[in-house]
DNA sequence: GCACAAGTAAACTGGTTAGTGCAGTTTTTT
DNA sequence: AAAAAACTGCACTAACCAGTTTACTTGTGC
């Protein structure tokens, strides 16, 4: 590989490392170089602003997270089985060390600046993307009831957000596997007793 | 009003407005002085450093929030009914300026110094106060059927929550009343089809 | 009305930080 | 091997900011 490369991306890993744990405004350039093993004027080559730092950054990080598989409606599986398999993964994505660094570091500066709000609801992750077109399969089916559907959807995504990502993202507790599996349960058993197909 | 209590307040409420709109790191002491119409030693003889008085505004701002009725069962009254109320005092707290600001503030700061974090934790306010009790009580009439009691309720304040309270947190967009009505029907609806006894 | 508590303006201290300029070294390309 | 591109270390600027000092004025309690 390329020494600038090289140099790039021990930037990045840095600017990741630090604007996680001390935050973007706290992080000095100084630091950042050296943290980086890089000398300041080598970052100022590569970004010519600490915001321009901090966009390349949030870019590299939504495009590590963009993948993911899709869980499509098929009439032969059970709908639990299928809601499970959507919500494991969407745990799985939420409590992940990757997502909740961004989510951090992005959060924080939408908090900051309220004009940037829009860049948090245009990104697209997770199940967020499929899962009203899975919903609307699974009605078609007659498998599920539900009137709103995008309604339904961010019922069930909120459930698992609300008790996974949230407590997290402030630092307040992390959830054992265990606990995990039995939060999936119950917003399914919630989900299901209010929109399964009699 | 003696004039050093005006002082004080006037002090405070620039504190309030400038911490909450453009945080309190990007706040400068001079600005704040400015903003509150009052010498910048004045501001110093009342708060001796910065973070005393960020302390004072979080505890004002508690304090102001701190007091809400509590909802309590009835046996008498449909509990679809009572669980409105209870919704309703919720959404009408998560959804006013005062609790946003405060909220606003306290994350952003625990955010950055995740070492704060249990002061967020410790802090009870709206129904989370009083509605396990609420839901035991149900429980012990007969009402409502709910093995694990605590995560019901989280359930449940957790629909309100993520429909009313990130949203605006975020900046993202504000709920007419027409839209929270929506939103807390669906939530007692969802809460009802798991957990009303039959 | 006097004494003291509180407020005021402005300059100042000491520290931090984003970003630049430069002279010299290393890596890459041709 | 020579030219171009990238990296390095270090000193520098210009700005910002928390908190202090000083010399002075205004409000309050007795």
């Amino acid at each position: 590989m390329k020494l600038t490369d090289q140099k790039r991306m021990q930037i990045l890993d840095a600017a990741e490392e630090l604007f996680h744990s001390s935050g973007v405004e706290h992080t000095s350039m100084d630091q950042l170089a050296l943290q980086a093993k890089v000398s300041k004027r080598t970052v100022y080559n590569h970004f010519a602003t600490k915001d321009a730092l901090f966009q390349a950054i949030l870019q590299r990080m939504f495009d590590k997270l963009a993948q993911g598989g899709e869980v499509k409606f098929d009439a032969a599986v059970p709908i639990d089985q299928q809601l499970r398999r959507i919500a494991q993964d969407e745990v799985a994505l939420l409590s992940s060390a990757a997502f909740l660094r961004v989510a951090k570091i992005a959060i924080m500066q939408v908090m900051q600046r309220p004009e940037l709000a829009q860049l948090m609801s245009d990104s697209s992750l997770g199940c967020k993307r499929y899962i009203d077109k899975f919903l609307v399969d699974a009605c078609t089916a007659g498998v599920l009831k539900i009137t709103d559907i995008p309604f339904a959807g961010k019922q069930f995504i909120y459930q698992l957000k609300s008790f996974v990502f949230y407590p997290s993202l402030f630092g307040l507790e992390q959830q054992t596997p265990a606990q995990q599996a039995h939060i999936i349960n119950e917003a399914i058993a919630l989900f299901l007793a209010r929109y399964q197909a009699k």
